[in-house]
DNA sequence: GGATCCTTCTTCTTCTTC
């Protein structure tokens, strides 16, 4: 009670005007006591309508305040201390809830789906899922697992660096080496063993059925194996045409009907929700993205879906992810991946020196390179392109991410898509 | 035959009061 009274005698210290008021208005008359209302009579001279502090006798001032700090009787209630605040502040603000971060935008936005890409009428009907080996992209191009882990958050880098320590203080460094070396083969056994599934009507290997771990495993999905049909594709490289990355694509297939990329995992601790997943909706959305602008795939995606399968055999959680989510999370990709470009910028090869050439020979010509944009290099004619792809070289500069990108009035920018 | 690449996993939140 006593800290309202204080800021009651603050306020009426910074403004003087305000004592008039106060002393007009009927709440004050109940919470006063009468030496209050005999002081306020002498301040409150209608002659003295100016009323500024200076005016304020201080000795009687004084007198007040000891008057209001010394109070002590029972009369204040909730409400009374309520209907005083309200009158000493107004009434209570809506509290501002903490403005979210905006959810930033990517620079250079690539729709997810193709809009280009022609779907054969008469689908390749071939029983055979496609796997298309790595080696077949010779362009040095980024991963996304390497993308996706060169950009984590510090936020997930702390947890992951203390769990690391944690894990060396008990296992100690062998120990925690070969840990992680047995987490990663149950992994790569598991996958082999769902592509012996996939490729073969008869079950896996007789190795593979012996494997305890692996067995496991797959009676973990045995339920989700139901709903996969029409495998596509299976360990098959993927990239981005436009954005120029890679990577390698567990399986497409159809789950309840719906093609989708899928990404097959296996965990120690449960995984109940997309969340509990960390960067695997945006690894699954950056797969679609790339399979949906890769050339070798007459076919487009729009789903994903990941499963978490357990090595106890308890059934694994799938995470389906709707087109709507996945465009969510291709956004998402697309603002790391354009983080890793920004702190890794490209350099051009002499090779792509000459993609710019050739890409720049008159004005308004498109770039169809995945070399163009923020191009702070200035030509005077077009006929200047070599020498602007020189300098372009030399600055290996700011190498973007878009579709594309054309020369006007003698500088190159991005097209927006 | 060796080297390299991609991937295989690992993390997760607070506070008060009744």
């Amino acid at each position: 009670m006593l800290p309202v009274r204080m800021k009651f005698v603050q306020l009426l210290c910074m403004k003087p005007g305000k004592l008039e008021t106060l002393f007009q208005i009927p709440f004050c008359q109940k919470q006063f006591p009468f030496m209050c209302l005999a002081t306020s009579t002498c301040l409150h001279s209608k002659k003295k309508k100016v009323n500024s502090y200076e005016l304020v006798d201080q000795e009687k001032y004084n007198n007040l305040v000891s008057s209001v700090t010394s109070y002590k009787t029972g009369a204040q209630t909730p409400e009374t201390i309520f209907e005083e605040d309200n009158w000493l502040y107004g009434p209570p603000k809506q509290q501002k809830r903490p403005v979210k971060a905006e959810t930033k935008a990517p620079k250079h936005w690539v729709p997810l789906i193709n809009p280009n890409k022609k779907i054969p009428l008469l689908n390749n009907d071939s029983n055979f899922p496609m796997k298309i080996p790595l080696q077949e992209n010779k362009t040095k191009m980024p991963s996304v697992t390497h993308i996706l882990q060169q950009t984590i958050s510090p936020q997930q880098a702390i947890y992951l660096e203390r769990w690391k320590q944690k894990m060396i203080l008990e296992l100690g460094k062998d120990g925690f080496a070969e840990y992680t070396k047995n987490l990663f083969l149950q992994g790569h056994l598991f996958h082999a063993a769902l592509e012996s599934v996939f490729l073969s009507e008869e079950m896996v290997t007789k190795e593979q059925r012996e494997d305890v771990t692996v067995s496991g495993y797959l009676s973990s999905v045995e339920r989700v194996l139901k709903d996969i049909s029409e495998v596509r594709a299976l360990e098959s490289a993927v990239h981005h045409e436009g954005l120029q990355y890679l990577g390698l694509v567990d399986c497409v297939a159809k789950y309840r009907g719906q093609l989708c990329v899928i990404d097959w995992k296996t965990s120690e601790k449960p995984k109940p929700s997309l969340k509990n997943t960390f960067d695997n909706p945006l690894q699954v959305a950056a797969y679609i993205g790339a399979i949906n602008h890769d050339a070798n795939y007459d076919f487009q995606v729009s789903c994903g879906l990941i499963v978490v399968a357990y090595k106890d055999g308890s059934p694994a959680h799938q995470h389906f992810m709707a087109p709507e989510l996945c465009s969510e999370y291709w956004n998402k990709w697309l603002l790391r991946l354009e983080e890793y470009m920004d702190r890794n910028p490209p350099k051009l090869s002499s090779a792509e020196i000459k993609g710019v050439i050739e890409a720049f020979p008159t004005e308004g010509a498109q770039v169809p390179l995945h070399l163009a944009v923020t191009l702070d290099v200035t030509v005077e004619h077009p006929l200047q392109a070599k020498a602007f792809a020189t300098q372009l070289a030399a600055m290996h500069h700011s190498i973007v991410t878009g579709a594309g990108g054309e020369l006007r009035n003698g500088r190159g920018r991005a097209l927006e898509p």
